[in-house]
DNA sequence: CTCATTTCAGAAAGACTGATATTG
DNA sequence: CCAATATCAGTCGTTCTGAAATGA
């Protein structure tokens, strides 16, 4: 993982209070991606075990129903993982019956995989998992606030994907 | 690593511009933090590589700064890992010099890590390239915006840990 | 004795680079 | 011949669990 880092000088925490006050608000937004990703994976781990998945199959689950039928090198370029990793993940994933894995007619070298009625219903329930994690994050945030959020984080991915 | 998850049902992208309509805004946001912090990640990593040491070590190194002196025991606290795996960054650390390892007067079980100069300049060299590359991630974010994920991704922090 | 801290040992999961075969 | 794809193999860095030793 990850673990990203660097807490600005000064720790700014003066109060002994929960926090109302903004209370060590100098950190680092590289270091809060990292802490958060760290937290979100664990907690995300945790629930996705008791379906008999890891994270990064979750992932390949969701990136396959986003784009419908797609070949290993595209689910690696989404996943942002080289395609031999993505070959691993692939594998098991087959071998469990959550996705097929047939010859592109137009071109037999490439291999379409498709989530099956099984993978549909486990990336459901995964879904259902993953909503209550980020309710708990999302706590008493505002749903303007999430969606500030959420296109601030899809506007840093694009800058950086870019440059 | 990390690698979080799902996408939103519909794709989004009709068109096939660049990308100057909103395009995907449908990405969960916890998917959007993997892959964020799997481009930072990698960015970084490779900036710090010039220097010579890795992402963890860097995130040690910040800790160890913003905390002034620290056990073992509260490095890893801080830093989201398990004592055995703060232990392991922190030896190399040690051998290289970039901190000092001395018991701690009031108890001799305990052994406190500080930055030592040579530390310190690393960290400063480090805290640079860290903020081109957080720089080039906000480009075109007005400094409250900046500040607004800022906040929010400590809010998130903060909700899960809680938890 | 009990608890916290450190640290050694082993192992597992993920992702990488390199290399090879195949197809268009 | 060249580009893209898939996939086999090896390796590395990170983290984990388990266990042991030390000292308050």
């Amino acid at each position: 993982m990850s673990t990203r880092t660097t807490v600005a000088d000064r720790p700014g925490r003066t109060g002994k209070g929960t926090a109302r006050r903004p209370a060590a608000a100098g950190l680092r937004i590289t270091y809060l991606i990292g802490q958060l990703d760290r937290i979100v994976s664990r907690r995300l781990s945790e629930a996705l075990s008791q379906h008999g998945l890891t994270l990064p199959q979750y992932t390949a689950l969701s990136v396959l129903r986003a784009r419908g039928r797609a070949s290993n090198a595209q689910l690696a370029e989404r996943s942002f993982i080289t395609p031999q990793s993505a070959n691993v993940v692939v594998k098991t994933m087959a071998a469990n019956g959550w996705v097929t894995r047939e010859h592109d007619p137009a071109n037999r070298r490439i291999v379409l995989l498709s989530l099956t009625p099984t993978g549909e219903a486990l990336l459901d329930d995964c879904n259902a998992q993953a909503d209550r994690i980020e309710r708990a994050m999302l706590e008493e945030t505002g749903h303007e606030a999430a969606q500030s959020l959420q296109g601030l984080l899809h506007a840093c991915v694009r800058n950086l994907r870019a440059t």
